[in-house]
DNA sequence: CGAGTGAGTTCGTTAGCGCAACTGTTATGG
DNA sequence: CCATAACAGTTGCGCTAACGAACTCACTCG
């Protein structure tokens, strides 16, 4: 299929669908969320292909957001358990999910409840500014190159007008 | 390639990915919160190829995440508007970008820095539930299997072990 | 000793993608 | 009146990665 690279692109964006923009990635690490840590687990639950599965489990081992941990020797067996990096990304599939029960769920209601035990309600996952408190929507915010733009990228960036350009310099 | 389809499976999550999971889309959607309009704009803007850009344009549209809106006649020209639909998918991006800025963004920082003009503060985009207003991370939330989930598939479900069905009936 | 489990690997098909060239409509300039 | 250029696609081709299905290997249990 050829597929562009993006890791490179200057967005967080970009990077993060160049790691787990695909179709089955989310659904894996969705899974690893439920607890599901071991392969056949994962082929079960998802119903997809065992070598797919092999190579999607591998990238994520790779990007470090699962660590492959042996469990038991002879024969050796490894499961694959959230780090950090893949724990935190439990906030997009939250987000993504409630996007889901918006728009996709229809009159039968979201297929599955988040209830916030820090709180004792269902979660209603808002995506919020931790200064103010309040939603982040796309008409509350204006961009600006930041520090990791390329240099040789910023006077095209300036150029297209969609960024704010008042940061004086680097 | 032969997809598998998710669009029926009982998860919002899976649901999203079927309409939104693939490299490009994500990123149409990026372009067009950036103001993007025009056809040949996202085609400079992103490099993607002309027929699968027009691929995508028609996905969104079919999803009614965009709007296609004649601008001009002879010759007729349409642009591609964010609908309400698609304006609220904006969290997701914003929570994709601040997990892109956190763990792949390295030494340079975050390419993009995003003004949170409600509050005056750079945003610190966070996904809370809104009752309490705190984090939504994964060992605070419990899942449940909600209305809409299949009544076929519910014995299942309840049977592995990952839901809570302390819920009386549907 | 045969069935079962867990974790992959191999193989053949096909569809998604990248690239480039082409189409069609109108405005502009010489 | 003819050549360009802008805009918005469409068509065709070759590659290769994603997919499903079948196979392998190491070990365990009855």
């Amino acid at each position: 299929m050829k597929r562009t690279p993006f890791a490179q692109w200057p967005c967080s964006i970009a990077r993060t669908v160049d790691l787990l923009g695909d179709w089955w990635t989310p659904l894996v690490l969705r899974d690893a969320f439920y607890g599901i840590k071991r392969f056949d687990e994962f082929q079960r639950s998802l119903g997809i292909g065992r070598n797919v599965l092999t190579d999607r489990l591998r990238a994520l081992v790779e990007a470090e957001l699962l660590e492959r941990v042996l469990y038991q020797e002879k024969p050796a067996r490894h499961e694959y358990v959230l780090t950090e990096r893949g724990i935190d990304f439990f906030p997009v599939l939250a987000a993504m999910s409630r996007w889901g029960d918006r728009w996709l769920a229809g009159e039968a209601g979201p297929p599955i409840e988040v209830r916030h035990e820090s709180c004792g309600h269902d979660a209603d996952v808002t995506v919020v500014c931790s200064h103010c408190g309040d939603p982040v929507r796309r008409q509350d915010v204006t961009l600006r190159l930041g520090p990791g733009y390329p240099p040789k990228l910023r006077e095209w960036a300036a150029a297209s007008g969609r960024f704010d350009t008042d940061r004086t310099t680097l």
